[in-house]
DNA sequence: TCAGCCTATTCAATTTGTTGAGTAGGTGTC
DNA sequence: GACACCTACTCAACAAATTGAATAGGCTGA
């Protein structure tokens, strides 16, 4: 039930089309959902339903039209009254972790390419995320900021996925370490 | 199509009925994956189908009859194989999250308490991630444990379970004391 | 000029995940 | 001795997410 609130939480920051709330939800982007294209698509069909959002055709040059959704009073209401309701707790779900669970009966070397890998994903995210910052920020100090903004939400929610990607990246370093420790162990023990 | 190697990788421990697996995947215990008993159950039988784990009855004194499943050869290969796939990548999806982003235009007291309420139970998580690893470590060191122990994939994805939660905690504190700054600041603006 | 990508969306099928109830005996407690 | 809770599971229905393909014009670079 939360990607409904989640496209109408992004709709405060202004109105969107499903395409551009489809970047917005992109897995390498988002800080606070994600969702593919269809599912938004779908959504937000819904929520026009619901009148919780409102919809209209925007004619374009050189592009398609596109059909642009924006919050209405009662979908306003409906995010306000969410947010005081007790969030379900949510737990792990991350490939990448029941793989390295599994560490110990796969290829080592296999296991250690995909942490490189993840830690090269970390590090973009972080990249983007630091681009998101300085836009929010607008030449402000942080604590200027989060005292004096109107909206500060937005940049909770990116301090999160800002700690989320660095804690990211401390562990595949610990994860790299620890299996390279291992192999020279394993090869010290073994030698052939 | 990952809830599937998660019970493989949770099988690597020894066999397990349904019943110790839906503890194991709890939402409030889960360091790599979590999934509700029904999936559990229905994940169990397919495994059973396409024999990747075997199932046995066991007659119990003073409680009911379990059914107890282990790894197969045929289970553990594919659990092998799984671990060099590239993983899909994985985002953030956290119903506080999407409530911190709307914050601004709900009510901040109510967010307050959902920002503790998500402090305690990380508290809680962590403690029982620390009884955890005290059981893994077994009296030995970290250090030593991780270059000697058979399998450091259960205390790999611990750690990275504690350090989310820890990162929780943190965070937490961070919006708590955002929130009270803000709140004094509009105090101070507009005394009634 | 043709391939490949970007905008912008829709349809259909399938797999996953969630919710609620039901069965059935045993244990603990006030 | 009534009520709540624990073990251990099953069934059914529904909602949400994922995957793959299709449409269709414009734009960019070799």
């Amino acid at each position: 039930m939360s990607l409904k609130h989640a496209v109408l939480a992004a709709l405060l920051e202004g109105e969107a089309s499903g395409y551009d709330l489809a970047k917005l939800f992109d897995a390498a982007v988002a800080n606070f959902w994600s969702a593919t294209p269809q599912q938004l698509y779908r959504e937000l069909e819904r929520l026009a339903d619901e009148e919780l959002v409102s919809a209209r055709l925007v004619a374009q040059e050189r592009r398609p039209t596109k059909r642009v959704f924006a919050l209405t009073e009662s979908g306003l209401r409906a995010l306000a009254s969410f947010t005081g309701e007790p969030p379900r707790p949510t737990a792990v779900r991350d490939d990448l972790l029941v793989k390295i669970q599994a560490l110990d009966c796969g290829d080592p070397a296999g296991v250690r390419e995909l942490v490189e890998e993840r830690a090269a994903f970390s590090r973009g995210k972080l990249a983007r995320y630091e681009r998101l910052r300085e836009r929010l920020l607008d030449g402000r100090g942080e604590e200027e900021y989060l005292r004096r903004a109107e909206r500060v939400g937005p940049y909770l929610t990116l301090l999160r996925g800002r700690a989320f990607e660095e804690e990211n990246l401390r562990w595949c370093a610990r994860v790299l370490t620890v299996l390279a420790e291992r192999e020279a162990a394993r090869g010290a023990a073994e030698p052939r």
